[in-house]
DNA sequence: AAGCTTTATTTTAATACTAAAGTATTTTAC
DNA sequence: GTAAAATACTTTAGTATTAAAATAAAGCTT
C-alpha cells in the first residue's frame, strides 16, 4: 500500500530540482563555451570512444535519443570543426563519428565547467548521502510504468 | 572537501532516472488521452486556479518558462476547447487564462494516469525512503552553481 | 496632456527533439 | 544471381522550448 500522495510529491521535487539544475548546468556551458548540455553529451561520448569513435547508431543508443536527432546534433559539431564524418569501408551504410583535436580540447574546457558546477550544487551533501540518494534512485522502477503504452525504454 | 567523482555520478543518475520516468509518464499522458506533459502542466496549474484562472504572467511562473512558451501552448489548448481566453477589464493589456469545462475533465483524467505511472515507478520505495528522497533533494543548491553567469532561476 | 518609460503579452527565429517517410546499402531466400 | 526484406542512416514535418524583437497598454514627468 504505497503513499500515493507521498509518490507524487517526491516525482514533482525529482522533477523540478532537476530540471532547475540542468538549467543552471546549460547555462554556464553556453556562457563559458558557447555549447549547449546536448552537444557537450556528444562530445563526452565520442572522447570516451577515442580514435575509432563512433557509429550514428551507437551514438544514439547511448544517448538515449532518436537517430534524426544524433543526425542533426552531429551536423552542427561538424560545422564547427569539433567533429568529424567518415564512413565504414566494410560497409556503406554506416556513418562513423570521430572527434577531432579541437573537440577533444573544447571538451576538456566544458567537463571542467561541468564539474564545478556540479559539486557548487552538491556541496552540501556528504558521501553517505550521494550514496543514499543513487540508491535510492535505483529503486525507481522506469519499467514498471503503463507497459502496455511503453515504447522501448532501454 | 566533497567527493567530486560521488557527486559526477550522483547528478548522472538523477538526469537519466529522471529523464526516463519522463518520458514514460509522458507516453502513458500521450497514448490515452493524446495530450503531452507540458499541456497537463498547464491544465493542471489552471485546474488549482479556478474560475478566476491566471493571468499569463502568473502561468509562466509556476511552470517555470517564458512568456512566450505560455502563449503558444494555451494556443493549442484553447483551439481544442479545454482553455478560454479573457481579457482584464481593468487592464487592456493583460491576458487571463481559464480552464473550460472540458478540459476539467479531461485534467481529472490525465490527473489519474499521471498518478498510476508515478505509483508504479515508485512502488518499491517505502515512505520512510520517499522522505529521505525528498530530503536529499532539497540540499541539492541551485543557487550556488556559477552565480556569475546564472539567470534568474526562481 | 504629450512624450518617455515600464509592463504584459505576442511574434519571430533558432535549437533540440521525436516520429514517420525516404534513401541507400546489405542480406536473405529462393 | 536477383527480388524481397532488413538495416543504417538522413530528411521532413511537427511539438516544445528559449531569447530577442515587436506590439500594445498603462503610468510618470514635466
Amino acid at each position: 500500500m504505497i503513499n500515493e500522495q507521498e509518490a507524487l510529491r517526491t516525482w514533482l521535487d525529482l522533477l523540478s530540482k532537476t530540471n532547475a539544475l540542468k538549467k543552471v548546468v546549460d547555462n554556464a556551458l553556453r556562457a563559458e563555451h558557447g555549447v549547449s548540455i546536448s552537444r557537450f553529451d556528444v562530445l563526452a561520448a565520442l572522447h570516451r570512444a577515442g580514435e575509432d569513435g563512433l557509429r550514428a547508431g551507437a551514438l544514439t543508443q547511448r544517448l538515449k535519443v532518436t537517430d534524426g536527432n544524433t543526425t542533426q546534433v552531429t551536423a552542427r559539431l561538424i560545422e564547427d570543426g569539433f567533429v568529424k564524418r567518415r564512413k565504414d569501408p566494410k560497409d556503406g551504410r554506416v556513418a562513423i563519428y570521430v572527434i577531432t583535436k579541437k573537440g577533444a580540447r573544447l571538451f576538456n574546457d566544458m567537463a571542467n565547467t561541468n564539474k564545478m558546477s556540479v559539486v557548487d550544487a552538491f556541496g552540501a551533501l556528504s558521501d553517505p548521502q550521494m550514496r543514499s540518494m543513487r540508491n535510492l534512485l535505483q529503486k525507481i522502477d522506469v519499467s514498471r510504468v503503463s507497459s502496455m503504452y511503453e515504447k522501448d525504454v532501454a
